[in-house]
DNA sequence: TTGCAAAGCATGGAAGTTCTAGGTATACTC
DNA sequence: GAGTATACCTAGAACTTCCATGCTTTGCAA
């Protein structure tokens, strides 16, 4: 078992999970939240992002629904399920072991 | 500009690199020595630690260096350089902001 | 009313990555 | 002399993300 790769996609996929832990929310906005609040470290293409949505979906983490906005615009909204809070969970459970591991190796090979 | 990728395969390098800042080795060791820290949340293969170093050699980041051992065994030795210090700086940097994002928002998640 | 920018979703293909699965060879132990 | 541990390596499969691009609709300005 080698849960190294399933992490690195993880924190692309937690971040994701992150914002629709908080709200609802469709693609496009998404983006651009993650974006903001990176504090330009990176920036997330809409190529990048609208795959993730559908396999996200596809694992059932997530739940799509097309609205209409108030601006007459249609959107696709997703919902986290129960399924996707519990892989936000176990996700960030696993990237703070990661970390952990990193900061005890890296900050060793300073003294 | 996008770290998030270089960030990904830097998982993998600065583990690397955190094992040769501390004392000069050679493949079989590192995969053993850094399997064993971490504590089981993964294992990595020999498959996936030798195209890692010869990627890093070509990088500079590293030096290779063939060594008879007192066993008589043949070992590829690898000397961390001054490069790959400042990669491994670099890159511990990096990770850490983007686990500080990551928890961040994860973490607002659950209020 | 025409034209352009922004909002919004989507996909195909390039490039890169790790893993699996194999191969080779030497030393030690029984 | 057979098996196990040490020690290195690579080809190819499978999977990713990223970039470029295309499409449609709405809003705004000239």
């Amino acid at each position: 078992m080698n849960l190294s790769k399933e992490l690195i996609g993880a924190s692309t996929q937690l971040l994701v999970l992150s914002v629709l832990a908080r709200d609802a929310s469709y693609g496009y906005e998404i983006i651009r939240r993650i974006n903001a609040e990176s504090g330009g470290i990176f920036t997330w293409q809409e190529g990048t992002v609208y795959p993730i949505l559908h396999k996200l979906e596809l694992d059932e983490k997530v739940r799509a629904q097309w609205q209409e906005a108030d601006t007459g615009r249609r959107r696709k909204y997703y919902y986290i399920t129960a399924k996707g809070r519990k892989a936000l969970e176990a996700g960030t459970k696993e990237w703070s072991s990661l970390h952990g591991l990193l900061t005890r190796m890296a900050g060793a090979s300073y003294e």
